[in-house]
DNA sequence: GTCTATAAAAGGATAGAC
DNA sequence: GTCTATCCTTTTATAGAC
């Protein structure tokens, strides 16, 4: 078997075994049983347990993060130096989004976890501090009524509430509930929820 | 030793360590040697480490839970029928705050653990699944022009949003970023974001 | 690159003394 | 109610054959 083949193939178990159950709920055992490999093939492709879950996180993360850096580009040079809240958070959240729109749930509910999971948060998050960086400069830029600690905050809040939307878990409701959203249409809410909320205290014009 | 002394170290000592490490991650032994206690002491005060999973989580929420609908009902009654989408947000939000206020930071972050880990959600919230039935229908009422599941999806990205204060790792910038609100701002930071994101599409009046 | 086999440690749970 | 001692399972990690 390819090497990639492999390395892909433990990537993926384990994103779907970590979304379900946890991350340090996760044995390697687990992953290679249900990968039909074992463990010493962990080992070998990514050296210790610690690296593999970050590898699992980053894989999904890169990608995702240079389409947000390459939209806040264009949106620089087109709509500067007024660019609308609702783009902001449309180049920020839309790259998520369109990411994971054909991924299983189970493994879209891995990003929601990056964000509340202690030993995950901080080693993966500061590889794209940079991009947060811009982030707020440009949100900054684009609501000026607020200060950086403001526009900082406010994000997070965005974070969290995309966390909840890729959990897909709708954690208000786990229960038996009927007619959900369509992914777009959660999407457009989402958009709409954050946009609102990042305009608030917004000066009347 | 007092059974609730020794009850409530554990539920101490345990809370502690899931916020610091994760729930998965932390294995009993770990509990009791921070605890100065042994092994069994668990099994004979919880049964279980599942229950005492979610007995760490429901000696938090029992008493959060209670106040929101204390506080729903006093809205009920005073302002009823048309309660502002305001009073209804910090209805939801307050109690969480005010409990948590003079905690210690790791164990605020808890909170933001039970949205995502898997293996919690779903247990700890079925039991309070009616409160949160309540605060729909008044969120309904609220703001009419939003169907059901739109309500629904916008309360769970307020609860997002929530988790998000509370982890205290204000996950956007967990770098070394200087000044931070106090915790009287960051809350009405959160009421404001989400009163405009839950107000999003109202009509003119 | 992938496997089996195994080492060495840590996990949850229980029995029985006090 | 709390302890020590112990059972059995599972874990991470490594060594060495193929």
């Amino acid at each position: 078997m390819n090497t990639s083949d492999t390395k892909n193939k433990i990537l993926d178990t384990a994103e779907r075994l970590f979304a379900r159950q946890g991350i340090g709920a996760t044995s390697l055992r687990a992953i290679v049983r249900e990968a039909g490999l074992n463990v010493a093939a962990i080992h070998y492709h990514f050296g210790s347990r610690e690296a593999l879950v970050l590898e699992v996180f980053n894989r999904r993360l890169k990608p995702i993060n240079q389409q947000r850096v390459a939209r806040l580009e264009e949106l620089e040079q087109t709509r500067s130096p007024a660019i609308p809240l609702n783009d902001l958070v449309r180049a920020f959240l839309e790259p998520v989004f369109s990411y994971f729109y054909d991924q299983p749930p189970q493994v879209r509910g891995l990003m929601a976890r990056l964000h509340t999971e202690p030993d995950v948060t901080r080693p993966v998050l500061q590889q794209y501090h940079e991009i947060l960086q811009r982030f707020q400069g440009a949100f900054l830029n684009a609501a000026p009524w607020l200060n950086p600690e403001q526009v900082r905050y406010r994000m997070s809040f965005m974070i969290g509430s995309m966390g909840i939307m890729l959990s897909g878990r709708h954690p208000a409701f786990c229960g038996k509930n009927g007619a959900r959203l369509k992914p777009e249409q959660l999407f457009e809410e989402v958009i709409q929820y954050n946009t609102a909320g990042l305009s608030a205290g917004a000066p009347k014009k």
